[in-house]
RNA sequence: AGGCGGGUAGCUCAGUGGGAGAGCACCGGCCUUACAAGCCGGGGGUCACAGGUUCAAAUCCUGUUCCGCCUACCA
């Protein structure tokens, strides 16, 4: 017997030390009995805490997973943690800064082994947190990205990459982040407009001869201008084209050039160029032949190119200047400006473009590929309209900055030259320049974007590149299920490199959720201290709850909004079962079901309806998932646990346990009870094996591999099931007789019922222990003629009976009166909506025979309830 | 600038051609021995707005408007 009282935290320790024990989640490499399933999570960073977003990605993993190990799949779920080049270093570096040490002081590879000991003391944090979850990941074979095996793959990527000519390293202008020292790649800005101002400058002409004005949003960037650029057709300085201006301050003659790329109508229609500093002018000044000034150093201060303000920070610099150019006269004006801003996704600091040399993958070679498998449909993305997005990014794909200036990561595999000046790149660490033969050589300092080595993922975790039977037997993966916000960063990436080392798409599916917001809607953060800590909600709620949340709001394409409220709503459901399990355990003492003859059962009707409606939310809770909808799946087996099998059965159950066939209605309860346990076990794991372990008739050790149901049709009645359904429009009809008239529950009333059918009588005659109960009904009389009708008496009318509660001085007259009109009022509209649909030829001609059919059958209802009801209402009066 | 998504009950959202739904909240009645974390009953919506297609539109098309997000080199 389980406990009077739910509480999680007695169950879900216990059973996962079981499934883990057991080796339950375990992928069998070996096994080619079974079909196949795989997924590859998305690897949280070793500095990671659990948060929302990472609670719903593997809960809705965790519900396939189970799903699929259930229904009869060899099922892979492969973890791992990613090494986050800068967010780990950035940790650790606070960490060090705490004791008063900068990695400098330590060097680089004392700082590494740091790194590394961090990792082993924090780096399981989240795995743990996410076996709380409940995730059935195969967690022998986690994986890291910066193990050996993953370190392989990512060198070997690298060298062919660069053998073909995918990679190659150059100068160009970056995403610098001056605080974390390092390139970012484009997709690690972030974009956004801020109040700041356009400064108009004048540059004077070198002959004297007067003098343009530019306008910027940088004013210290002149200091490393080269150029001042018009378009074309701009009439205003066509004639300037060619003359020189002297660059303020700094003294430098630099020409007038034109091009198309200046806008006419923006600021004064004269750009001023900064090539070292500004990806336009960079471009504009190769086409320009103009000569590139790096002007600050890596730290964003300025360097000996800026003449004075040498030494300055750039913003400071900017307040100088702004100051020295007012004073000389240059500076023509100073308006408010929206200015759009491009900031460090890690540490919100504004990046500096930035020219340096720097390694890049040429990506649109790759990109045509990856386009071409989803176009194909090899690779399928849901919801479909990203699609859209990543056609639209693929094929404007730009290089891909993969060289960070940083100390944690998986170093370049490239070797330069003192002697010959060259590049040796290799696999293994080489002793000599591959060109002139020299060892003087030695490595690049840089290590690799770790979203490179994301991107190998689905094989590198594999064994890849070795051949190994992991990868044979489980790559492609069958889904990737993530955010949609990593869709660039790590789902294109992914599909490149996996067509092209693997020569497969990674995986089937790409299934993006939502992000997890809060209840308002807005982006949970920190500063908005609107967090919703999982652990908190699970600690306060049990997983199970929080698990049934997130999949119930994670409609397709649609924000999951979530609140503390609405898990603690899903909790009252798992205490709903839970009280189902106590329920039915407590009336399966000594019951069996192997040892039940099943062709020697007699099914009740309400036996026969719960086990066709068992049938129906099986089919639908396998074709929910079988299509992602989380949601749909959740609220499915939500309906019928609660209000298909906890509000009709169980409560039918009851006076059958005390009539002549109990072992029916045990049998029943056993498979119904069990069947919701199963279906549910996906999304709550604990508290479905808690009570699936006491029940009797297991063929397996834990209900994580008991078979996943299947529709079974020798238990499928639907005629009986739907005059099943007859009985419970009546017993609901008669409730809110009993409601609306203010009945008090305890009182027993006898009523009378004018069938429109025999067939209706042999139902409720059949069915009268059940309606006797539940309607509390001590004698129920039939009357045949018109006549019979009791005068005073409360009425209700279903599509097949006619009910009277004769109640003469406990009813209210006039109440009951209003109470009929109302309905009488209610249906004659519905009435006139279906008349005026029938009466209209182009529908009798053009809609479907069913759809015509349908609306008469529902027509000849209102008709005959509106009969009765009227009638109801003159005896009433009468 | 372009793209995408959304506007349905008081709140949060499902529903994508044929009778407007759920959960929560609200109102009334119940401690009926699985469950008061519960049971029974009830009220509540011009489906953003305007056109169009159709026998039939919350659903498809066009436009308007508001909100959110993403991409973009107008300094």
């Amino acid at each position: 017997m389980i406990d009077k009282d739910y509480s999680p935290e007695n169950i879900e320790q216990k059973w996962y030390d079981f499934w883990l024990g057991r080796g339950l989640f375990k992928a069998d490499e070996y096994d080619d009995t079974k079909p196949c399933f795989s997924i590859v999570i998305p690897p949280p960073n070793i500095t990671g805490v659990l948060h929302m977003g990472h609670a719903l990605n593997n809960t809705l993993q965790d519900i396939l997973v189970r799903y699929k190990r259930m229904d009869g799949y060899n099922t892979l779920w492969m973890p791992g943690t990613d090494h986050a080049g800068i967010a780990t270093q950035n940790v650790v570096e606070r960490y060090l800064a705490s004791k008063g040490i900068s990695r400098h002081d330590i060097g680089r590879e004392k700082f590494i082994e740091e790194v590394w000991k961090w990792r082993e003391k924090h780096g399981n944090l989240i795995i743990n947190q996410l076996k709380r979850l409940g995730t059935s990941c195969d967690w022998s074979r986690t994986r890291f990205t910066m193990d050996e095996g993953l370190s392989r793959a990512v060198r070997k990527v690298f060298v062919s990459l660069y053998t073909e000519g995918l990679i190659y390293r150059s100068n160009y202008i970056v995403n610098w982040c001056p605080r974390c020292h390092s390139a970012l790649s484009d997709l690690e800005v972030e974009h956004e407009e801020e109040d700041g101002f356009l400064w108009h400058i004048r540059y004077p002409f070198a002959d004297g001869s007067g003098g343009m004005v530019v306008a910027t949003t940088r004013p210290e960037t002149m200091l490393g201008d080269t150029a001042v650029a018009v378009n074309p057709s701009d009439r205003r300085y066509r004639s300037y084209v060619g003359k020189e201006v002297i660059l303020p301050i700094i003294g430098r003659r630099i020409p007038i050039v034109s091009d198309p790329v200046v806008s006419v109508d923006f600021g004064t229609g004269a750009v001023k160029v900064t090539p070292a500093h500004d990806l336009d002018d960079f471009e504009l000044g190769m086409r320009h032949g103009l000569e590139s000034i790096i002007i600050m150093d890596e730290d964003g201060i300025m360097n000996s190119n800026a003449g004075p303000y040498k030494g300055m920070d750039r913003y400071e610099c900017r307040e100088q200047l702004e100051k020295d150019l007012g004073k000389d006269g240059f500076l023509v004006d100073k308006t408010p400006y929206r200015v759009p801003i491009g900031k460090c996704y890690r540490c919100k600091t504004v990046v500096e473009p930035y020219l340096s040399k720097q390694w890049f993958v040429k990506a649109r070679p790759l990109a045509e590929k990856a386009i071409q498998a989803v176009e194909e449909g090899s690779t399928r993305i849901l919801p479909e309209h990203w699609k859209k997005t990543y056609f639209e990014w693929m094929n404007n794909i730009r290089d891909w900055c993969i060289s960070r200036q940083i100390w944690w990561g998986h170093r370049i595999p490239a070797w330069f030259c003192r002697d010959c000046g060259e590049i040796t790149v290799s696999e293994d660490t080489p002793e000599r320049c591959e060109h002139c033969s020299s060892t003087n050589i030695y490595q690049d300092s840089d290590v690799l974007d770790t979203w490179f080595s994301s991107a190998l993922w689905p094989f590198s975790t594999m064994g890849w590149p070795d051949d190994t039977p992991l990868l044979k037997k489980f790559y492609p993966t069958d889904v990737l299920v993530t955010g949609f916000d990593i869709l660039f960063f790590w789902v294109a990436r992914m599909m490149m490199m996996g067509l092209r080392f693997m020569g497969d798409v990674p995986f089937r599916d790409v299934y993006l959720h939502a992000l997890v917001r809060d209840d308002k809607g807005q982006k949970m953060s920190k500063s908005k201290g609107n967090i919703v800590d999982p652990i908190l909600e699970m600690d306060r709620y049990g997983a199970d709850a929080f698990r049934f949340a997130l999949a119930a709001f994670a409609a397709m394409g649609r924000d999951v909004k979530i609140s503390d409220k609405r898990v603690q709503g899903y909790r009252f459901f798992v205490n709903k079962i839970w009280n189902a399990g106590r329920y039915v355990l407590a009336n399966l003492e000594g019951f069996d079901p192997d040892k039940v003859d099943k062709d020697s059962l007699k099914f009740s009707y309400a036996d026969k309806w719960i086990l066709s409606e068992m049938n129906r939310a099986i089919v639908d809770a396998r074709d929910a998932l079988d299509n992602y909808r989380f949601n749909e799946f959740a609220e499915r087996l939500y309906h019928f646990t609660w209000h298909a099998f906890c509000d009709w059965y169980i409560e039918f159950s009851k006076p059958q346990l005390q009539g002549n066939r109990p072992d029916t209605t045990r049998w029943v309860l056993h498979r119904v009870l069990k069947t919701c346990l199963e279906l549910l076990h996906p999304v709550i794991p604990f508290v479905t094996e808690e009570i699936w372990q006491q029940l009797p008739g297991k063929e397996v050790e834990s209900i994580v591999v008991a078979k996943y149901p299947v529709k079974d049709d020798s238990l499928e009645f639907s005629s009986e099931a739907d005059e099943m359904d007859k009985v419970i429009d009546m017993i609901s009809a008669i409730r809110t007789i009993r409601g609306e008239t203010g009945i008090s529950p305890s009182e027993r009333i006898d009523i009378v019922i004018k069938g429109s059918s025999d067939e209706i009588r042999r139902i409720v005659d059949s069915s009268m222990s059940y309606i006797k109960d539940l309607a509390r009904i001590r004698d129920i009389a039939w009357i045949t003629d018109d006549k019979e009708r009791p005068a005073k008496s409360a009425f209700a009318v279903t599509s097949d009976a006619e009910i009277f509660v004769p109640l003469e001085g406990i009813i209210d007259t006039l109440k009951e009166l209003d109470r009929l009109d109302k309905q009488i009022k209610r249906l004659t509209k519905e009435l006139e909506i279906k008349e005026k649909k029938l009466s209209n030829r182009g529908f009798l001609e053009k809609a479907n025979k069913e759809v015509v059919e349908e609306q008469r059958r529902l027509r000849k209802d209102l008709v005959f309830r509106l009969k009765r009801l009227k009638k109801a209402k003159d005896l009433m009066q009468g």
